[in-house]
DNA sequence: GTCTATACATCGATAGAC
DNA sequence: GTCTATCGATGTATAGAC
């Protein structure tokens, strides 16, 4: 982090990168990825949309770094999490943060959790970030003694389907989110359970 | 059903309005729904373009005769099955034609179960064949005994988990599937715990 | 790095003849 | 009911001057 990117040149372009990337993100929870066009983002940043190509290559090059800004904000939301040493309770607080992290912008978890942009796949690098952060969920799901990569799948379903069902259904309420804790424990004694009878 | 639709006129209209329909989910099983443009259908069906506003109002009047085929197809699916008289049985059996049914069209699946044609909200009249759906299964739940709405809730984000997570992560295999006999129990099992309880 | 100008491709929709 | 013709809007992308 000392001797990287010290190019004042380069510096600018970055900053004003990610300027027009905040402004994308601004630009979609407002009117939807249907309203984020080239031209769109080029005028809410005081630009002609060809200038645009200075900084992405293309609009599914725009939508990558927004995919990767996404999950590397995720997954600093994670790492700042003070968790519990005890390991069931960190997994809770783990999930919890990723619901608050989804609700609190539909637009943003209908990129990282959805294709809501059809044509669009996530690059392999913008995808490191998602599985970054899978890989700390399963880390304390292990932690937790839920080892079993079965009782992984299942404890990454029930989870994407509080997710999924309460964004589709009912944004704004917690109608579904608010049984989480109650599906994880639920999935957790179902895997112990699974364990013992073996 | 007898004195209905007699005009031959009305007859032939409706039988090459549902043959469009038919070109229609193979296109958009083929190119997807980006694919799905009114040209696209004209041609594999051998007219122009203009003509499809004699059997559709509108782009999105074509998406909702497929988001109501698609709906009345599940239903008919539903209502086919040999229902076991063991409650519990029945609304397994239920999930798994349910489930069966998402798997066998990926395509059909997402128009039912997701968002992906921007800008389009389902009519009235063709969400009343998705709700049908839900009242059987709601139905079948309560034979089992599970009434709690707050239960019901948990159940429909399960399966929901089951399905989205399989068609998002990896279709055509049964890594999540082949857990939904285990997570329905599991839930069963959480409800009845939680009714003796109180 | 930003601009003007423009190419190029779709697409949905309408008008009006047959 | 189907056609031809065409409009109008919108989008991405490129060329080339400054």
């Amino acid at each position: 982090m000392s001797q990287v990117r010290v190019d004042p040149r380069e510096q600018r372009h970055h900053e004003k990168k990610a300027k027009l990337v905040a402004t994308a993100w601004k630009i979609a929870r407002h009117d939807g990825f249907a309203g984020l066009t080239l031209h769109a983002l080029a005028r809410a940043a005081g630009l002609r949309q060809p200038s645009l190509y200075v900084y992405f290559d293309s609009k599914h090059d725009l939508i990558d770094a927004l995919f990767a800004d996404g999950n590397r904000e995720l997954l600093a939301r994670v790492d700042a999490l003070d968790l519990s040493s005890e390991p069931e309770r960190a997994v809770r607080q783990m999930m919890h943060a990723l619901v608050d992290f989804c609700m609190e912008d539909e637009t943003r978890a209908a990129l990282l959790f959805q294709r809501p942009i059809p044509g669009y796949e996530p690059s392999v690098e913008a995808f490191a970030f998602a599985r970054e952060f899978l890989a700390r969920a399963v880390e304390a799901l292990g932690r937790a003694g839920l080892t079993d990569p079965e009782d992984v799948d299942v404890f990454v379903a029930v989870v994407a389907g509080v997710v999924n069902t309460q964004l589709s259904n009912d944004p704004g309420s917690d109608r579904w989110t608010r049984h989480l804790d109650r599906m994880i424990d639920m999935v957790f004694e179902d895997s112990q359970k699974r364990r013992s009878k073996s």
